[in-house]
DNA sequence: TGGTTATTTGTTTTT
DNA sequence: CAAATAACCA
C-alpha cells in the first residue's frame, strides 16, 4: 500500500545526512547541489520533490525536472510514486532537455514559424544536410570531411550563434567554408521541415526569446525547476533554464565538476560560475559522503582524480568498510583480456557471490566491445551490449522508419530520398532524375515532395524537368504518400504501417525468400512493428508522432534492460550515473583511456581522467582494471603502455599487477626453461631461431629482450613482417 | 540504371 | 580489419 499524502514530516527526511536534508528541504529560490559520487544524489532528487509536493504544498505540475536520460527520468518518477504515490507522481514533468523541448516547440513553434510536424534529424540525417550543402556550393566533400564541418556547425548552435553571427566572426579558412556550410545546411533543415539535435535546444530559446507571452505561460507552469547532472549541460542549455526560472527564481541544480565528461559537446563547465553570478542568493550543498562503494574505491578514485589541476580539491568520504582489492591485470592481447573478463565472471557466478547481472564491462570507445563480445558468445554467458550496434541503425530499419517519417512529414527529402533508393516504389528513378529534383528545390525552396505534386499535377508551380517515364513514376510516388499522410491521422500506427509497408512494396522485397539473412531482418522490421502497437492505445491524431519523437530521442543508457540476469557491456560515456557491484574497466592503455586523440593538451587529459574516474566510481565493491601488452588496433598490432592512469593508484589497493600466470614460470632459474611450467613450456629463444607461430606462421627471431621472468621477442615473419611478442604468451615453437 | 567488385579510408565519446 | 566509397561493367 502506498503512503497517502499528508504524510507524516519523518518519512520524507528519513535516513538522510545533514547535508542531504538540507538539499531537500531548501526547497524556495535557487540552489547549487554539488554531489560526488554514490552521495545519494537520485534519492535527494527524488526525496526533495515530494517534499515539495506533500510538505510544502506544491502542486506536481508546477514542477519541472531535467535529467540527462529518460531511464533517469523513469527512475525519478518511480521513486516518487513510492514516496507519495502514483497519481500525484504522474502529474510531474521529467524528461531530457531534448525532449522536453520537442514537446515546447510541437506545442508553440508555430508562433516562431516552425512546422509542428518537424522531423528530428539525427546524426546520420545531418551528415547526410551537410554532404548536400556542400555539393550545392560545389564544395568538394573530399577536401572538406562532413564531419568536421558538422561539429563545428553543432558547436556553433550550442553557443546559440546562427549562421549570420558565425558568419561575421570567422576566425580561418575552415570557418569560413563552414560559415557557408551552415547557411546552406540551415536552409535545407528548413525546407525538409526538420530541426537537429541542437535546433530543438536553440528554437525552444529563440521562442522564449521572441515571445515573451509564450514565455511568461512556461514560467507559470514550471514554477520548479531540478537539472540533475548539470556540469554536462551547454550554454544554450543554461540560457534556458535561466529564461524559464528568471521571475520565480526556484532553481535547483545538481551535478558534479568531477563527472564533466561531455566537454567535447559543448558542455561548459562556467555554467556553474554563472550560475552562482546570476543567481548570487543561491544556497551551496555539498553531498560528499559516499554511500555506493568500498572504501579502497573510494581512496582508489581519489587518488586518480586529485592529478587534475583544473579543479575545486575536495576529498571523497566513506564509512564503508575497505572491501577487496582492486585486481589490476595484464593480458597478453584483446583476445586473452576479453577471455580473463569471462573467465572471473563465471568464477564469481560460479562462487554464489554474485549473479550476472551484477557485473559491467565498459570500455572507452564501442569498438572495444567486439573482441569482448566474441568471447560472451563462445563462453554463453548472457550478455547487453549498450549502444554500439543499434537497432535504429540497422539498414532495415532505417527504411521503414524513413518510410513513417515521411508519412508523419511529407517534406522531409531525406526520407524521400531513402524510401526512392530503397523500395519499389522508387524503382526505376535514379541518380539523374533526383539530382533535376534536387536543382529544383534549389531553386523554388520548395522540398522535394512538393516537386512530385507538381508531377502529379497537385501544386500550382510549374513541375521539374524530368523525363516522361521518370515523371510519372514520381507522380505515383506522390499519389501513395499524400494517401498514407492523409490516413494517417485517423489510423493506429500498426495498422498504418502494414498498410505503408504494403503499398511502398516494402514488405515485398522480403517475401518469398529462403535467404536467412533476409528473414533475418524482416524479423528486425516486425520488431519494429511491434514496438508501433504500443503506441495503438494513443489517440490516432498524435500517436505516430509521438512515437517518431520518442524513437529519436532515446539514449542508449536508456535502452538498458535491467530484469534480465546478464552482464552489460557499455562504454564509460553511457555508463554515467550507473552503478554494478562488479566492474571491468577494460583497455587501461594510453592511447585509448586516455584516449589518442585527447592527449593534446592538459582540459582534454584532464577530461579523460575524469571518465576514468567515472569508471572506478560506478563500482560498488570488486573493480578489475586490464590492459593488454599488445593490441591489434586498426588492423594493426602494436605494444601498448599502460595507463598513466592506473599508475596514480596506490600500490597498498592494489591485488595484482602484471599478473601473467604463463610468465613467471617460464624461466625459473638462469634462463633454463623451466621443465613443466603451470599450463605449457615456454622455450627460451635466441636470435636466428626459426619459429612457428599460430597466426603469422614461419619467422626467424631477430631480436630478444628480457622482461621481468619472460622474453619480448622480435620476429620477422614471412608473411606478416615484424613482430614484438611475448614469447610466454605467444605460444612460439621453434622449428 | 543498377549491381558488382576494387580500392581506399578511417575509430573517441552521443542527445 | 571492415565499412564505406569509387570505379566498373552489364
Amino acid at each position: 500500500m502506498f503512503s497517502e499524502p499528508g504524510i507524516n514530516r519523518s518519512s520524507m527526511l528519513d535516513g538522510l545526512n545533514a547535508e542531504q536534508e538540507r538539499a531537500v528541504t531548501s526547497t524556495e529560490g535557487p540552489v547549487l547541489v554539488v554531489a560526488g559520487p554514490g552521495s545519494g544524489k537520485t534519492r535527494v532528487l527524488a526525496h526533495r520533490v515530494a517534499y515539495m509536493i506533500a510538505e510544502r504544498g506544491v502542486q506536481p505540475w508546477h514542477i519541472l525536472a531535467v535529467t540527462f536520460t529518460n531511464k533517469a527520468a523513469r527512475e525519478m518518477r518511480e521513486r516518487l510514486e513510492r514516496l507519495i504515490g502514483p497519481e500525484q507522481a504522474r502529474k510531474l514533468t521529467a524528461g531530457t532537455f531534448h525532449s522536453t523541448c520537442a514537446k515546447i516547440l510541437r506545442r508553440d513553434g508555430h508562433l516562431i514559424g516552425i512546422d509542428p510536424r518537424f522531423t528530428i534529424y539525427d546524426d546520420g540525417d545531418q551528415i547526410d544536410a551537410v554532404r548536400q550543402s556542400l555539393k550545392a556550393l560545389n564544395l568538394d566533400p573530399k577536401q572538406y570531411g562532413p564531419r568536421p564541418i558538422l561539429s563545428r556547425i553543432s558547436k556553433a548552435k550550442s553557443q546559440f550563434i546562427g549562421p549570420e553571427r558565425f558568419a561575421e566572426q570567422t576566425e580561418s579558412y575552415f570557418e569560413e567554408i563552414a560559415a557557408r556550410v551552415y547557411e546552406q545546411y540551415q536552409q535545407i533543415l528548413k525546407r525538409n521541415r526538420a530541426l537537429d539535435f541542437d535546433d530543438l535546444l536553440g528554437e525552444a530559446l529563440r521562442l522564449f526569446e521572441e515571445q515573451p507571452d509564450a514565455l511568461r505561460r512556461y514560467q507559470e507552469w514550471y514554477r520548479y525547476v531540478l537539472v540533475d547532472e548539470y556540469q554536462d549541460t551547454n550554454r544554450v542549455q543554461y540560457l534556458l533554464v535561466k529564461a524559464l526560472t528568471s521571475e520565480h527564481r526556484n532553481l535547483c541544480v545538481v551535478g558534479d565538476p568531477d563527472q564533466s565528461i561531455y566537454g567535447w559537446r559543448q558542455a561548459d563547465i562556467r555554467n556553474i560560475l554563472d550560475f552562482k553570478r546570476d543567481f548570487p542568493e543561491a544556497a551551496e550543498v555539498h553531498l560528499e559522503m559516499n554511500y555506493r562503494s568500498t572504501s579502497s574505491i573510494v581512496e582508489a578514485a581519489d587518488h586518480v582524480i586529485r592529478a587534475n589541476t583544473q579543479r575545486i580539491q575536495r576529498r571523497l568520504r566513506t564509512e564503508n568498510p575497505p572491501g577487496d582489492r582492486i585486481v589490476i591485470r595484464e593480458s597478453y592481447d584483446e583476445g586473452d583480456e576479453a577471455q580473463f573478463v569471462v573467465s572471473e565472471i563465471r568464477r564469481l557466478a560460479r562462487s554464489g557471490r554474485y549473479q550476472f547481472r551484477d557485473a559491467a564491462v565498459m570500455y572507452r570507445t564501442n569498438a572495444q566491445s567486439r573482441s569482448i563480445e566474441e568471447a560472451f558468445v563462445r563462453s554463453e554467458i548472457p550478455y547487453q551490449i549498450i549502444g554500439s550496434t543499434r537497432f535504429y541503425e540497422r539498414a532495415e530499419i532505417k527504411d521503414a522508419m524513413a518510410i513513417l517519417r515521411l508519412i508523419a512529414n511529407p517534406s522531409d527529402t531525406a526520407s524521400l530520398q531513402r524510401l526512392i533508393r530503397n523500395t519499389r516504389l522508387g524503382k526505376g528513378i535514379g541518380a539523374k532524375t533526383m539530382s533535376q529534383i534536387d536543382h529544383w528545390s534549389y531553386l523554388t525552396g520548395q522540398p522535394a515532395f512538393v516537386a512530385l505534386a507538381a508531377l502529379d499535377g497537385r501544386s500550382h508551380l510549374a513541375p521539374p524537368e524530368v523525363g516522361s517515364r521518370a515523371a510519372k513514376l514520381l507522380a505515383d510516388v506522390h499519389a501513395t504518400i499524400a494517401r498514407l499522410h492523409e490516413e494517417s491521422t485517423r489510423t493506429h500506427p500498426s495498422e498504418l504501417f502494414d498498410r505503408a509497408v504494403e503499398m511502398t512494396g516494402f514488405a515485398e522485397q522480403f517475401r518469398d525468400t529462403g535467404d536467412p539473412e533476409l528473414l533475418d531482418r524482416w524479423d528486425n522490421v516486425l520488431q519494429l512493428r511491434n514496438v508501433l502497437t504500443s503506441y495503438d492505445i494513443l489517440p490516432e491524431s498524435e500517436a505516430l508522432q509521438t512515437f517518431l519523437e520518442e524513437s529519436a530521442l532515446i539514449a542508449d543508457a536508456d535502452t538498458m534492460d535491467e530484469s534480465g540476469n546478464q552482464v552489460t557491456l557499455i562504454t564509460l560515456h553511457a555508463a554515467k550515473g550507473l552503478e554494478f557491484p562488479v566492474v571491468f574497466l577494460v583497455g587501461a592503455e594510453e592511447g585509448i583511456l586516455p584516449h589518442a586523440r585527447s592527449m593534446e593538451n592538459d582540459a582534454q587529459l584532464e577530461e579523460e581522467r575524469r571518465l576514468f574516474y567515472v569508471g572506478v566510481t560506478r563500482t560498488k565493491e570488486r573493480l578489475y582494471i586490464t590492459h593488454a601488452f599488445r593490441r591489434t588496433v586498426f588492423g594493426t598490432p602494436d605494444v601498448t603502455v599502460r595507463s598513466r592512469f592506473v599508475d596514480a593508484i596506490p600500490k597498498s589497493l592494489i591485488e595484482s599487477v602484471n599478473a601473467r600466470p604463463a610468465a613467471r614460470s617460464a624461466l625459473s632459474n638462469s634462463g633454463k626453461p623451466a621443465a613443466a611450467a603451470i599450463s605449457r613450456p615456454v622455450p627460451v629463444f635466441k636470435v636466428g631461431d626459426r619459429v612457428f607461430h599460430d597466426r603469422f606462421g614461419d619467422g626467424r627471431v631477430a631480436g630478444v629482450k628480457p622482461v621481468s621472468g619472460d622474453q619480448e621477442v622480435t620476429i620477422d615473419f614471412k608473411r606478416h613482417g615484424q613482430k614484438r611478442l611475448l614469447a610466454s604468451l605467444a605460444n612460439l615453437k621453434l622449428g
